[in-house]
DNA sequence: GTGAAAGCGCTAACAT
DNA sequence: ATGTTAGCGCTTTCAC
């Protein structure tokens, strides 16, 4: 079934088909009416590709997701906790805006290619991108697209620098100083002196920052920051396992944690558990994120919450503005965190005190 | 850019150039480096429209999933336990096999319309569907669509009927017969005979065949079912608290409950804990699914294992294969399931004992 | 207000 | 082995 012989069927000619189809302002009701009832009486939905090589546009927005976990860890699957309510709130706002969502997940900096080209193939109108690493590939990408792009988690002045002379683009971060800050800010106010650090990845632009932030919030407070009380995660359960494991044995503990997600903090709780070390008594453990385990485990994990579904919104907005055209050429967003104050934190050594 | 100055720029045809695009056999090694030279050079990518109004294929798969909440209902964010394990495992699966996916949520029955308009569209080849309720929009879909379609969690008896004449189907269930059974079994075999269960929706496959399975499997073991017992949960939170409370309310409680999805038992144990319930020790609760959260709560929930994953991988594989046309109209996967035993069964009366 | 015709960028049958 | 040509199904000027 096609527009011609639906304008057959209706007696008009193709052009007052698209006509009715596109809603165009001539076409007197009599005509809507007659065409419309033959359109719907034969199910007729018009051929997306052919409109779009006439020059419409696909309604079809692209989600990128970076994945923390290499192309061959199976746990990739559960663990990324941002993904599941990321792309349930993107494809919904979506969806209600009428738009189509094309997802894709990249695991290296090779994938990148597979934006660029979902974009030169002409499959979407805009593009949202979330948890890029720095690197040239992705570099590149900005710097040549001219479509709309949404950027979640990245640096707004390397943006600028790099975008593409008439590209749009929505950059979307967390207010992660805010959120470091409160963090170490609570367990300083609650006498932690002793504070350590799991960071995360610092190619990627919230690794950075949380760490960065940790270090000045620090300094602000007069504590020294002791090398031995800070370890790398990647954002990711192993390698923080093998951090903390190691921290153990070489038996120098600090009194709190901050941890820059909430998988990391788990990860951590997890081991000290398994070595009779008490979260919060022995030591105090913050997470980040507020993802849906959070609230759940044992203790329930006091930590720092992104509005995930709030930065999903935003950036269909963003899409759907630019898109529209109704926007500047560069934009930026902070959104606001929180910090949750649940049971993984207490006053340090309350248990010694408590014997 | 376009083929056509590709083929200028290499100095041959638009012909060459798509046969070079499609990897044609007949062209010489000398002409095929001489054009993707200069496609690389410029960075080209066919126009996917254009290549799909002249009769290819979209190299994308449609993935509609059915929420079991409102469209109201903001819980549906992270309350969908299989959303996250689900999507990124069909993601990750299609995307390996080069395919694009395009994923849709479906809130309610006039939902169910934009599935036939993607395809309508011609958006995409092929589809997945899970979590559908059976009704009468989502039966016309199925006798009309004569893409291939894969089906998850649905009676493959009515799709036989229904189905398209010139349609491919894939149907995927759980086992959940062996599910349930495996869940009474333990329970009885630990002791019990005080039984109940918290119904999903039996509008959906696997909600009915779980409730059905129950019934049977307790006949089997020629225990009598107490419909004081069995209450509603409808797969969602709200609903199975009021109706637990309502339970603790009237005061005749089960020694143990079996919950057609972790979501619902989760409900359940935390209403019981409120009420100073003790599980396991004065009712054991199962769940079913698996979800990333049974395996970290206290107590942690002793479920049935859905191997979302696998599903998942299948639904892609039988997709592509459909695509290829290597397979029948109709095939029917039954995926095993297995009881994950945790910490929220015990025997009976535990802690009377203790006492 | 409506129709005729050109064109979007590609593929494929046909011709050479 | 390669070029020519005719569509694919729609939108959109341009006439009427």
């Amino acid at each position: 079934m096609k527009s011609e012989e639906i304008a057959r069927l209706a007696g008009v000619s193709r052009s007052t088909v698209s006509r009715v189809l596109n809603n165009y302002s001539n076409v007197p009701e009599k005509t809507r009416e007659k065409v419309m009832k033959v359109i719907s009486e034969y199910d007729f939905e018009p051929n997306i590709s052919a409109r779009v090589l006439a020059g419409k546009g696909t309604d079809t927005i692209g989600l990128f997701l970076f994945s923390v976990y290499g192309k061959r860890n199976p746990l990739r699957v559960y663990g990324n906790s941002y993904f599941g309510p990321f792309v349930e709130a993107v494809v919904d706002t979506g969806n209600y805006k009428g738009y189509y969502v094309l997802i894709h997940t990249i695991y290296d900096p090779h994938d990148c290619r597979r934006i660029q080209q979902t974009f030169l193939q002409k499959r979407i109108d805009a593009g949202i991108i979330i948890g890029t690493e720095r690197n040239e590939e992705i570099r590149s990408i900005i710097s040549k697209i001219n479509n709309p792009l949404v950027i979640v988690d990245y640096d707004p002045d390397e943006i600028k620098q790099i975008m593409a002379p008439d590209g749009k683009i929505t950059v979307i971060n967390p207010d992660d100083r805010k959120g470091i800050d409160e963090c170490v800010d609570e367990l300083v106010s609650s006498g932690h002196k002793e504070i350590g650090l799991i960071e995360g990845r610092d190619t990627t632009y919230s690794g950075f920052v949380r760490k960065d932030e940790f270090r000045k919030r620090m300094e602000f407070h007069g504590i020294p920051i002791k090398k031995e009380y800070c370890v790398k995660g990647d954002f990711v359960k192993s390698k923080t396992e093998n951090a903390i494991t190691k921290m153990i044995k070489i038996g120098k503990l600090p009194t709190a944690l901050i941890a820059c997600n909430d998988e990391m903090a788990l990860a951590a709780v997890e081991v000290f558990k398994r070595h009779g070390i008490k979260v919060p008594e022995d030591i105090s453990v913050i997470g980040y994120d507020d993802s849906p385990i959070a609230s759940v485990v044992d203790p329930k994990l006091t930590t720092v919450k992104i509005p995930f579904y709030r930065i999903a919104q935003k950036a269909v907005v963003a899409v759907s503005d630019m898109v529209k055209d109704a926007t500047t050429r560069l934009t930026e967003y902070m959104m606001d965190v929180e910090l949750i104050r649940r049971e993984s934190c207490a006053e340090p050594f309350t248990r010694r005190r408590q014997v």
